[in-house]
DNA sequence: ATGGTGGCGCGGCCA
């Protein structure tokens, strides 16, 4: 049996829900979270979701962010939030879903090293270690996937001079991203060989997917025992050559592991 | 390039 779980920065669910039941319905993931939703609950669009075959749960705000889970078996244990953080940005949703804890989360995006956002995304990932650490006490098989917003070697920049001191790539975030690692998780792209320049984020503006000028900043981090049965990663770069595309692509992992 | 594109929603903000 094999599981399949995937990520992905849709950038607008709204825009991109044509596109998103196509890729459903061609790659069939098991489980995939969804960032950047920018859609209130209300509005989530979970007929054509469970229509496609899939359950849903999701945590939205209007116009900014929003995190959507979903999946072939339900989830339960749905948490939207990190403790010790009141947060009105919507950027966490937990589940447990077939005995598995899927943490899907979008990191901030920092804008600016020194400024007042890239503070909020150092204690968010602050806050981020300290659930971490929690919930990996008492789950065995564990998911931390989604929009990280940091490139954590220099290898996941397509120009990383001076990378030291851009947004995505500070020593701080780098660390924080390390500190994750340290506690048992594995970043399954990195199990694997992959091509040179791999990236699974490229800038809109001036032809950066075209002239392959991108990042790695999302991820699919695995705890141990699921690393273990790990058989594959890879992005998949075919959504971001479509029209009107969204500025991520889809990032998949396959697993030797049987939902139950 | 102190720029550039896209989404939201209609003026900026955010990425």
């Amino acid at each position: 049996m094999m599981l399949k779980v995937a990520t992905w920065n849709v950038n607008s669910l709204k825009i991109r829900l044509p596109q998103l039941l196509d890729w459903l319905y061609t790659q069939q993931p098991d489980i995939l979270a969804l960032q950047e939703t920018k859609i209130t609950d209300p509005c989530f669009p979970k007929l054509h979701i469970s229509a496609a075959g899939y359950q849903v749960v999701f945590s939205g705000q209007k116009a900014y962010n929003g995190v959507a889970t979903l999946s072939r078996l339900p989830a339960s244990d749905v948490a939207t939030g990190m403790p010790g953080l009141e947060d009105p940005q919507r950027r966490v949703l937990g589940a447990t879903i077939g005995g598995i804890r899927v943490l899907n989360i979008y990191i901030p995006n920092g804008q600016i090293i020194g400024s007042e956002k890239y503070s909020y995304k150092l204690s968010w990932l602050d806050k981020l270690y300290s659930w971490i650490t929690m919930e990996l006490s008492c789950h065995r098989w564990l998911f931390l996937i989604g929009d990280f917003n940091i490139a954590p070697e220099d290898r996941d920049v397509s120009n990383p001079i001076s990378s030291d001191e851009r947004i995505f790539c500070s020593s701080p975030e780098r660390f924080a991203f390390q500190q994750l690692i340290k506690l048992g998780l594995r970043d399954t792209f990195r199990i694997f060989p992959q091509k040179e320049q791999s990236f699974s984020w490229w800038d809109y503006r001036s032809a950066a997917f075209h002239r392959n000028l991108g990042m790695r900043i999302d991820h699919i981090l695995a705890s141990q025992e699921l690393a273990d049965v790990c058989i594959s990663c890879y992005i998949d770069e075919s959504q971001r050559r479509l029209a009107r595309p969204s500025d991520h692509a889809p990032v998949v992992s396959e697993f030797d592991f049987r939902l139950y």
